[in-house]
DNA sequence: CATCCACCAAGAGAATTTTCATGAGATTGT
DNA sequence: ACAATCTCATGAAAATTCTCTTGGTGGATG
């Protein structure tokens, strides 16, 4: 489980982000919103606990660009403002809970817990992916097929983990922009298929079934058919 | 959207399920335990918004009976009882979030809304069309026939998604000309019979059942017989 | 410095859609 | 039943749109 802590407060987000981690959880930290908003559109958190208040980009922000970038994580709201209308307002930004500061300890672990809970309802995937003969270990950025491992980029592993993310499904050109590049896109450029090719160099020559399908127009989908 | 309120308190849960309704929630309102239980477990809602003490079973048992039965319905804790131990049995016993009463109204319905939020983003669009052996995924752009995939082009997905959702009826041409190509752009050729023929080929060739039946001199009927 | 990787761009290549030519089958009137 | 006429199926090709391949550049890394 994978927690993006974004304030500006080290005196609370220091002892806070050890706790965190002293409850199994990952941890990555910032101070500032730009800093938020980068991690969190280049990483895939299971959960970001938000501050209203910060410098460069406001938690609102940071929520509503995450959201706009089709990112379901979870956001969770830290903040010391506490009107009922600044409640609507961070809600109603897309996020998913709200508490207000100085708050419990225990209560905020809950409330981690209760999020948390929610994306392995929903996702019982174990971290290993695997689809047909593929076998996806994104931790060490390995990829087995018919047992034998094959080394991929950086970019290689994200666009496959997307794709063992979704399998079946169309994923259009520009949701894979959206999830491998942060800034906005013009396909001005061939990177993606590029980029599929080298997958497909690696993954599927000399493996006789065909995984990475095109979708002429549209995109791509992966899997078995 | 569908919401189960329960509470044994009418006073408040009458004016409440009126101005979800007004919302334009569709709400069942349960005023004890057993009543709420039979209905959370027999039904399929988006939202439970449970009062924590009730008649003949408590919300924190609906909410552990509901999780138990694998139903990831979010839960709504709607309670009284307000010290940090109550908050986190609540939120560990598998509700979603927790609001003190007395709460505003606004709040309440912001964080409806953002439970409701989550659910509708997580649905994949699974408005499958079934026609005898033949499934159509119109939003991945794959049909199953024999639980085989078959790629079509966006025009022939097009045209069997209008003969799909309009089984064993005639569709004449001109009705499926509007369909397919806007009214500024009229093909002036066979462009139907043609494409018609691609679709057969991919969808019937091979399989003795013929789904496409032509209407001479109206147009067609897709269906079996 | 050598290597690996991300990115770019342009021509080759492939898929899709439309059009055309043609023949087979259906329909109608006589 | 027969011919004239209309409609559809079919294959092939043109027009269009999009993808793939390739080679190259620059930056980062070791």
């Amino acid at each position: 489980m994978k927690i993006l802590l974004v304030d500006d407060e080290t005196e609370l987000s220091d002892p806070l982000s050890r706790i965190l981690l002293q409850e199994g959880y990952q941890v990555d930290v910032a101070n500032n919103g730009a800093a938020g908003m980068n991690l969190a559109l280049q990483n895939q958190y299971d959960l970001l606990i938000l501050d209203w208040m910060l410098p460069h980009h406001s938690g609102i922000e940071i929520c509503r660009s995450v959201r706009s970038h089709f990112l379901a994580t979870p956001v969770l709201f830290l903040t010391a403002k506490d009107t009922v209308d600044d409640r609507v307002d961070g809600l109603d930004a897309g996020a998913d809970d709200y508490l207000v500061k100085p708050f419990e300890l225990r209560e905020l672990l809950a409330r981690v817990r209760a999020l948390l809970r929610r994306s392995t309802l929903e996702m019982p995937n174990s971290d290993r992916l695997k689809v047909a003969d593929l076998e996806l270990d994104p931790d060490n950025q390995v990829v087995y097929r018919q047992g034998k491992a094959i080394d991929l980029s950086e970019k290689e592993i994200q666009l496959l983990t997307y794709f063992m993310e979704h399998p079946e499904r169309l994923l259009t050109h520009e949701e894979i922009y959206r999830y491998l590049w942060q800034a906005d896109e013009q396909p001005s450029s061939n990177v993606l298929a590029a980029l599929v090719r080298l997958l497909r160099r690696k993954i599927e020559i000399k493996h006789e079934t065909q995984l990475i399908h095109t979708v002429y127009g549209k995109g791509y989908r992966f899997g078995i058919n």
